[in-house]
DNA sequence: GGTTCCATGACAGTTGTGTGACAAATCAGG
DNA sequence: CCTGATTTGTCACACAACTGTCATGGAACC
């Protein structure tokens, strides 16, 4: 179900837009700073954020720069004030919309839906990642195959997790390259290199993977 | 430089418009017809659109539903109408954004760097283009026939995905060649062999194709 | 019936990939 | 701080797969 995180210091206008979004199918809550929003969205990172301007304290400004520092999650901005000035100052530190007050709820919604639609899937830091018999862990930072633990080197590691955040979908060596390396040039032989090393540890027969295939003239992809 | 296209049919407002937004940096071109924008925008695909509702023959709506099909760029509503079933069904379309006139530019081009900020996140097109009983993933980089997968080479892939990203219009061999290949110049046959190629690999009866069909001195189609 | 346009098979040259060897860099433990 | 073990990146070679050219024959058009 999608979050959303409501943050407005009226009480009255927070608990209707928090009504009004359970009624069309949102997991709802909200708090009336932006110094709770911070800490709220940062311990619980909800799918979008809608925030008032004018609050008490750190105000609606402020609260977007500061959250789009380390989260891309969809801002809109819900507030009364309908002025081209602060409008462009919203979206410029960081809103991807803007709605004046009063709101109706069911444009509201649509655009959260547009806005999800645009916005990257954002693939939240899963605890595992499960592909096939494989199972590949970024929180505790260890692959297992068919339960057993596999030892692999941290590089190994870390192509692997790219991998796996991306099942079925082919990655070039340049991506991998600058992902996994943060090379931005470079020799891309590096990356066969080391996808046939991961290969002699994951694959029942490295000669012909099942998982981690080659996809010539493109790159790689891990398959279930 | 960011192109933005514009699809409003009362002149006075397209080209004030067009004026503001020259001003604020885009370059900017108009049309008055939603069938001329499909056009326009098919021939010289623009950074972002803005479109009327309310347009002679085709609808803002209708526009939006069919430029959609095969382009992802992102679409601002301007309208006249503040009207929330309108902006519902805009945004339900495939509108991102839907501001009402008159319209602050200010605002406006706040609003469209707020979107391709957005936009540009991962370039994610389209997953799969589904053609009849094919289905083409540019992501997975794989090809299906029936669910089949079907081992295709680099070049034969990048054709069909070309193909497949027009289906139903005529691409010249030129074209092809210009886009496959990045030749501007070469022999145009080379087209031919990979083509036919690719229908060995995709047709059931390749000597008498039902998808990727000829059309003799025009090029080549891919089809339902 | 002549002409243009297209399909296809063969083939040689090119490109892309897997892998083993090796040296440099890094790490772990005393 | 030293030392041995592990990890990392570079290189070269071999092989398989792919690409582009060409020639031939056939189909469609006028």
């Amino acid at each position: 179900m999608t979050a959303v995180l409501v943050i407005e210091d009226d009480d009255r206008i927070r608990l209707a837009l928090l009504l009004a979004l359970e009624e069309e199918g949102y997991r709802a809550y909200g708090v009336a700073t932006a110094e709770e929003g911070l800490q709220r969205q940062r311990a619980d990172p909800a799918d979008n954020v809608l925030v008032d301007l004018m609050l008490p304290g750190m105000d609606g400004f402020e609260y977007i720069r500061q959250l789009r520092r380390d989260d891309d999650v969809p801002i809109v901005v819900v507030s009364a004030r309908d002025d081209t000035h602060d409008i462009v100052a919203a979206l410029e530190a960081g809103a991807d919309d803007y709605v004046v007050k009063p709101v109706a709820i069911k444009e509201l919604s649509a655009r959260l839906r547009a806005l999800r639609r645009r916005g990257r899937v954002e693939t939240t830091p899963v605890s595992s990642h499960v592909v096939g018999e494989l199972e590949v862990s970024p929180e505790a930072g260890e692959v297992r195959r068919a339960g057993q633990l596999v030892p692999v080197t941290r590089t190994e590691f870390r192509l692997l997790c790219e991998l796996a955040e991306h099942v079925g979908r082919v990655l070039s060596r340049r991506q991998l390259l600058q992902r996994v390396w943060g090379y931005d040039t470079g020799d891309e032989r590096l990356v066969d290199v080391h996808v046939g090393r991961l290969r002699q540890k994951i694959e029942d027969d490295p000669a012909n993977p099942r998982h981690l295939v080659t996809l010539r003239g493109l790159g790689y992809k891990l398959q279930r």
